[in-house]
DNA sequence: CATTACCTGCAA
DNA sequence: TTGCAGGTAATG
């Protein structure tokens, strides 16, 4: 469910409650797939670190804990962290929990179980940042970087807007949304893109991310904040689920299609399908 | 490369 | 009952 907007809301409401504060234990696992290293070594290894910061890298939540280690979590598909009282552990979905010190817990709900938790030594971490692409709102992400991210590959571009070893953080949501944008099809080969289309897919890419933290990102269904709340980007989506619907540039119905085997949403009419060079 | 698997719940 | 959901890892 959340993508990079969605973490970004997370990381930066969990800041306020967990900056500062000392894990206490493990307060609840009844998954232990989730977890690694495994729970007794897990336990051990967190009580009594401080989390000194909060952080995003691609997808994951980083917490930053004393001692070198990192705390991350990937929250998938259906994942949501948040910081309450300790009998909000009892929630139906909720399969992680840490008490913290100041009586309080840091509860991981997540309906599907596909979340991950994660303690990183600075190896592990290294490692994470290494299997990820640039981030699309660091400065180091330039137009010329994606051209360059993009060069020769024949896959469609959608396909590659998702591939988190090319650019991190981009989910199923804001790839439909950025090529619509950029109006660019979504089976238009990666490479194919001219450098007029790829500075318009660059500044789509920025504009729809930093639109939709602007908006603490998209709740369709399980993505809440670190506080419970929801977002409100989902009020503003282009083409996103709106299949038969009205493009809001040209009034042509929008289509959907599979690609990557992600629903993929676009308008027909004023999103140009750009043929590999033969 | 594209399928399939991992899970649960909800709407068609 | 089937298909689908904001994601990725593991298979052929």
């Amino acid at each position: 469910m959340p993508e990079l907007p969605e973490v970004e809301t997370v990381a930066r409401s969990l800041e306020q409650q967990l900056l500062g504060r000392t894990i206490v234990g493990l307060a609840k696992l009844d998954w232990p797939r989730m977890l690694m290293p495994p729970a007794p070594d897990f336990a051990a290894l967190v009580a009594g670190r401080r989390i000194e910061a909060i952080g995003r890298r691609a997808k994951w939540l980083l917490l930053t804990l004393d001692g070198g280690w990192t705390l991350a979590i990937h929250l998938r598909m259906s994942g949501h962290l948040l910081v309450a009282e300790p009998d909000a552990a009892n929630a139906p979905h909720v399969h992680f929990a840490l008490d913290l010190d100041n009586g309080r817990r840091l509860i991981f709900d997540d309906q599907r179980k596909f979340g991950r938790v994660h303690l990183l030594d600075r190896h592990g971490l290294a490692m994470l940042d290494a299997a990820h692409g640039p981030e699309p709102l660091a400065e180091a992400f330039t137009p010329a970087l994606l051209a360059e991210q993009l060069r020769n590959r024949r896959a469609p571009i959608k396909a590659l807007l998702l591939d988190q070893r090319l650019i991190a953080g981009i989910g199923n949501i804001y790839a439909n949304e950025a090529l619509w944008l950029a109006r660019i099809h979504p089976l238009t080969p990666g490479g194919a893109l001219a450098a007029d289309h790829i500075a318009e897919l660059y500044r789509a890419i920025r504009n729809v991310l930093a639109e939709a933290i602007a908006n603490q990102g998209s709740s369709l269904r399980n993505y809440r904040d670190g506080y419970g709340r929801r977002g409100s980007q989902q009020e503003h989506f282009n083409v996103y689920d709106r299949a038969h619907e009205p493009c809001p540039r040209c009034q042509t119905a929008i289509e959907r299609i599979v690609v990557a085997q992600r629903s993929t949403y676009f308008c027909p009419q004023c999103q140009l399908f750009v043929r590999w060079p033969t």
